[in-house]
DNA sequence: AGCACGCCGACT
DNA sequence: GTCGGCGTGCTC
């Protein structure tokens, strides 16, 4: 009989800190997945430690069972990576190797896995025929050359920042890097991630035209929180399995079993989503660094506009700096015919107040299109309009549960809070005062797709056809299949002009977009969020790329990029114009370290939710006097602020800053400080709950 | 987190 | 008299 130690799936704050111990018959290796009572139940767990000795009395120690025994163990490097995340993140890694592995491990009966086991099995890979090749596009010299410093071993490690402009071609690159990977050992594997599940399908449908003809059928897996927890489970064999020898999938995919690693892939590595936003608040892209770090292999995070962090880390080396981590490679131009689009910003200084667009802009939009093009408008904003208001009395649209107004959805006659989801009718008459003259303020996608039909309805397409408007944002994707549908028109030309939020401009190859519109872009200049503008010109960057991505006619006026703004003058369009993701990088790198911010100070948010606001700071307060007594040099611990969203379905908000220049040291303090959090908190019993973000994205 | 036990209010 | 509200406590 030995002694294991197994993880399980419980919150660090439960008490069952770190792995439990267990007897077992038979000798289970580390990393093998058991079935271990706990309590009244029987949960999954992974064997975490083999035969170490127990604090507890042998005889209260219960007994494992293994699950399957044809199931390999998960193999070191993996159990590293959770182990990491959890001590990086703050969670227990019970919490974090549970999460990690697909749901209906848990409920799965070991007769039923066994059967999954053996139709894997069966289903016997294609034996290769070496004749056949995939075909694909000649790579050009940029390319080429970019390969070639991929394949060639440095001195920096093996972590790329693959900085190409939109249209340079960046997956041809991933694509042959993966290929060429691949075939150096048989048994190698490559994770290729992106941000959203919106973009699997293209990627996935280029990826199995390369490598199914080479690998045969079933060589390529999916990974997303889209897919059915049966398709998920055999996905995750099949990479554990060494079946599959491509994973693509989103931020969940860094955890996925991949016996052969030798690759990974983090596309559009700027992205936001990567960083998940509940639960262990882990960054996908900061692990896959960490992973190919463990795994001794090669790393490449590509962008358009990298984020400040890649950036920096990927900084050359001069003088008197050493230089960055990571190794930068550019690629600038586009490929094929097409030219970087004209960007302009148009002063909405000079028009009416709650002009939508100015009547130049749509003009230019009519040419366009009666030329053959489509137009693309852009506005973060769904809905008919952000607020409801009454004209007499000062009612408006405010949520009940959250400190935001509720949105106006004409399409549908609703209010609907976007942070709770709290949807009721929209009244008949004022709620405040019975008036029937109900206003708004402001725009949503809903109200630009309603003014563009109605403009483009005075006149016919000089065809003889009515102009096409559509909108597309989450409200009308809701229903599956219906982004596909939705897709599929405008490819199809039905569409000339296409009203969208962000989903629009991330990622779609529409050949025969030849102006972006950019509606209202000014609330994120002046959004009090440090990283705010490097999302704006991430986004409008992407935006931008969406048009004249096809040859261009000759004589063709070159795409544009129209911005509709009352901050023409403002430095973040001016790089923009010049296309000068570096320049406007050097900028923001030059204030971030003026004001003492990410790069280059590192930090994490404690954040604390109550009933009453008051509670929530008291808690905080608290936390901070014994953080303070701790009394670390290296630690800044700012006081407790109500946060921007301070309600959010009728919780109150606070959260406290730590910041450091030392990355250890903010990890040893956050460790050590744990214990004084847990121990607060039962001081604190109105607090609903708390969490610590390491690496916050927003503040 | 689950899932117990446990001790007070409105129903068959 | 029970059904059930969610407060506290435990799980190797």
């Amino acid at each position: 009989m030995g002694i294991f130690s197994v993880l399980v799936d419980a919150p660090a704050h439960s008490g069952l800190v770190g792995a439990l111990d267990y007897t077992s018959e038979a000798v289970l290796q580390p990393g093998q997945l058991v079935r271990v009572p706990l309590g009244r139940r029987e949960v999954l767990g992974v064997v975490w430690d083999a035969s170490s000795s127990s604090d507890l009395q042998p005889e209260s120690l219960r007994e494992a069972k293994w699950i399957c025994p044809d199931l390999p163990p998960l193999n070191t490097p993996w159990r590293r990576l959770i182990q990491f995340t959890a001590q990086y993140y703050q969670r227990s890694p019970g919490e974090v190797a549970l999460q990690a592995l697909p749901p209906q491990l848990r409920t799965l009966q070991a007769e039923q896995l066994q059967r999954r086991l053996n139709k894997l099995q069966k289903a016997l890979p294609k034996p290769v025929d070496h004749g056949v090749t995939a075909w694909a596009p000649e790579p050009t010299p940029e390319q080429a050359s970019v390969l070639a410093q991929l394949a060639q071993p440095t001195a920096k490690g093996h972590t790329h920042l693959l900085f190409g402009s939109t249209g340079s071609g960046k997956t041809e690159v991933y694509l042959r890097r993966m290929q060429e990977v691949l075939a150096s050992d048989d048994q190698a594997q490559t994770l290729i991630m992106v941000p959203e599940i919106n973009l699997t399908p293209q990627l996935e449908a280029r990826v199995r035209d390369r490598f199914e003809p080479l690998y045969g059928a079933g060589c390529v897996v999916s990974m997303h929180s889209g897919m059915t927890p049966t398709q998920r489970l055999n996905a995750w064999l099949a990479a554990h399995w060494g079946r599959a020898r491509i994973v693509l999938g989103t931020r969940l995919a860094v955890f996925a079993s991949l016996p052969g690693l030798r690759l990974i892939v983090v596309d559009e590595e700027h992205d936001p989503s990567y960083k998940q936003q509940e639960g262990a608040r882990y960054s996908a892209r900061d692990l896959a660094v960490y992973r190919g770090h463990l795994e001794g292999i090669e790393v490449i995070l590509g962008s358009a506009t990298p984020s400040l962090e890649s950036w920096f880390q990927s900084r050359p080396a001069s003088e008197a700096d050493p230089g960055g981590r990571y190794v930068r490679l550019a690629m600038p131009s586009r490929v094929g015919e097409s030219v970087l689009p004209e960007i302009r910003c148009v002063d909405m200084r000079l028009m009416p107040k709650g002009t939508l667009f100015t009547p130049l802009l749509l003009d230019a939009m009519r040419e366009r299109i009666d030329r053959g093009e489509q137009v693309m408008v852009l506005l973060n904003r769904r809905g008919w309009a952000p607020v409801l208001m009454c004209a007499d009395c000062d009612w408006k649209s405010q949520c009940p549960q959250c400190s935001t107004y509720r949105v106006f959805h004409r399409e549908d006659r609703t209010l609907r809070c976007h942070h709770c989801g709290l949807t009721h009718r929209v009244p008949r008459h004022c709620p405040g005062c019975g008036n029937l003259d109900l206003g708004w303020q402001g725009r949503g996608t809903e109200q630009l797709q309603a003014f563009l039909e109605q403009w483009f309805a005075q006149d016919a397409h000089p065809s003889g056809r009515s102009y096409g408007v559509m909108r597309m944002d989450a409200d009308s994707t809701r229903l599956k299949g219906s982004l596909e549908r939705q897709l599929s028109q405008v490819h199809a030309g039905e569409v000339d002009v296409l009203v969208g939020t962000q989903m629009i401009a991330k990622g779609h190859d529409f050949r025969r977009m030849g102006m972006v519109v950019v509606a209202d872009p000014d609330g994120a200049l002046f959004s009090s969020d440090f990283r705010a503008p490097e999302r704006l010109f991430s986004l409008l960057l992407q935006a931008a790329g969406r048009a004249g991505r096809a040859a261009r006619e000759p004589g063709a006026p070159p795409a544009q990029v129209w911005i509709q703004t009352r901050q023409p003058d403002h430095a973040l369009f001016a790089a923009l114009r010049r296309h000068d993701f570096p320049g406007f990088a050097a900028q923001q790198l030059q204030e971030r370290l003026m004001a003492g911010m990410p790069p280059f100070t590192h930090q994490a948010l404690v954040r604390a939710e109550a009933r009453q606001l008051n509670d929530a700071l008291a808690f905080l307060n608290a936390a901070r006097e014994q953080g303070l007594d701790a009394n670390n040099e290296h630690i800044t611990l700012y006081p407790p602020v109500p946060m921007a969203m301070q309600k959010v379905a009728n919780a109150e908000r606070a959260q406290m800053l730590v910041e450091s220049n030392h990355r250890a040291a903010l990890q040893h303090f956050l460790a050590l400080w744990a214990h004084t959090l847990y121990a607060t908190r039962q001081q604190h019993r109105s607090v609903l709950r708390w969490a610590v973000d390491i690496d916050p994205q927003g503040i």
